[in-house]
DNA sequence: TCTGGGGTCCTAGGACCC
DNA sequence: TCTGGGGTCCTAGGACCC
């Protein structure tokens, strides 16, 4: 049997986390940029905001409901995230992180009997240690247990667990499931499903194994094996390397000056760069690429990006931020506003595979150790303080934030204070 | 003023090789 | 009339995830 964990609202209770007094009241957490809605507290749901709703069509919402905003604090979040985890790490021999919020639990080598119980006491453990709310659910495949944690959070709801333990359990719960709900089922799987009539994940289960394969490739074959309780979906244990890193970003405002977008790329170069060093790969290429902003259809558009070759696969800072500017050179053009700017590195392989050039003119390990010392300071440092040239200080395409809380975790200057 | 960011997997089709 | 065949690699695009 496999369990699905999924913190509840995650981002929103982060923030209820530290402002208590926002207990039962909508809470609602934006994207970069203050963009759209990308967290809801169960308040904020009930009001009918949904999901992606961009910030500013609903700012009469917010007023009117006195809901309580906030920018994405990724820090919080993240910190959060790891003490839930490491504490899940306590009830079972093997787990997945499978997300932010979510983590696979293997418990097929589990002796426990009753795992309603073991559900419980997980849920009640992260509220109690952590103080953030999860829900459980169990099942005989990863698909499964991923519907069996909705099905709990929808019926469930006051012990927020639910175990399809047998049979009858299982169909009720697949009767209960529209296929949009399904896990790997998207919009466009969706809509081909009800025009064939099959309408709920029980639907599913009951047509022929083959037309999945034939309409939904070998990734419909695999939900229709998960489905019938046999599990066809690799797990992870340990978290693979990347093969791609991207960082880019909306600009806070509308931008044509070069300089910005070039000052934007850098940063966003050397923030890959040092991904990379941290998971100790290189790229074998790389990508940069600019657009406008396609929503605002009467101004004209333009978006462009560029794919370069490396010689010698790299993650150094300096030689990164060359080509990001480079390409930027070939692909940027005047009269127009830009909406973001973002770099791609592609093809990483592993920094002791890597295939070196005659030609190369670069004294890569003095690099490798300088960087190394760059990256330690700015960890110490809690920000980027040692930055290439190009970089800048200034950070004049920086994202909006109107609405951002304390990282009250991992900052000194940042703690709770408490008023006697 | 104002619409996120970062990934993976799968397939079809072209390029290229012998 | 008739225009090989089989294999691999790469890329673009589609679909999905949180």
């Amino acid at each position: 049997m496999y369990a699905l964990v999924d913190c509840n609202n995650f981002y929103a209770s982060c923030e209820r986390l530290f402002q208590p007094r926002l207990e039962g009241k909508p809470v609602v957490v934006l994207s970069n940029n203050d963009g759209c809605v990308i967290a809801r507290s169960d308040e904020a749901k009930a009001i009918g905001i949904e999901m992606g709703t961009p910030a500013f069509k609903i700012e009469e919402v917010f007023e009117q409901y006195k809901v309580s905003v906030f920018s994405s604090n990724y820090t919080l979040y993240g910190d959060l995230s790891d003490r839930v985890m490491k504490t899940l790490t306590d009830f079972v021999p093997k787990m997945e992180v499978y997300s932010i919020d979510e983590s696979f639990l293997d418990m097929s080598e589990l002796i426990y009997t009753d795992l309603t119980k073991l559900g419980i006491e997980i849920r009640q453990t992260i509220k109690q240690n952590i103080g953030i709310p999860v829900s459980v659910g169990i099942a005989s495949t990863k698909t499964l247990a991923k519907m069996a944690n909705r099905y709990a959070k929808k019926k469930y709801k006051k012990i927020g667990v639910f175990y399809a333990a047998n049979k009858e359990l299982v169909q009720e719960m697949l009767a209960f499931t529209q296929v949009e709900d399904i896990w790997g089922v998207g919009r466009q799987y969706a809509s081909l499903l009800k025009r064939n009539g099959i309408h709920t994940a029980l639907d599913v289960t009951n047509i022929p194994e083959e037309w999945m394969r034939k309409n939904m490739t070998v990734v419909g074959q695999r939900l229709w094996n998960e489905l019938h309780g046999k599990a066809s979906v690799e797990w992870e244990y340990e978290a693979p390397a990347k093969k791609n890193i991207c960082t880019s970003r909306s600009f806070g405002k509308l931008t044509g000056d070069k300089t910005i977008i070039a000052e934007a790329a850098s940063n966003y170069a050397a923030a890959c760069a040092a991904k990379m060093r941290k998971q100790n790969s290189c790229a074998s290429s790389m990508c940069v690429f600019i657009n406008t902003n396609q929503h605002k259809i009467e101004q004209p558009q333009y978006s462009r990006s560029i794919v370069m070759e490396f010689q010698t696969p790299t993650n150094l800072t300096g030689e990164i931020i060359a080509y990001a500017l480079r390409g930027l050179d070939i692909i940027y053009k005047e009269g127009y506003l830009f909406k973001k700017v973002g770099i791609i590195m592609l093809g990483l392989v592993p920094e002791s595979q890597r295939q070196t050039s005659l030609f190369d003119t670069i004294d890569r390990e003095k690099n490798r150790m300088v960087l190394g010392t760059v990256d330690k300071l700015n960890k110490l440092m809690g920000k980027d303080v040692v930055r290439m040239a190009s970089q800048g200080y200034k950070r004049r395409y920086k994202l909006r934030a109107e609405h951002l809380s304390n990282r009250y975790t991992t900052n000194i200057n940042e703690i709770l204070n408490v008023k006697i």
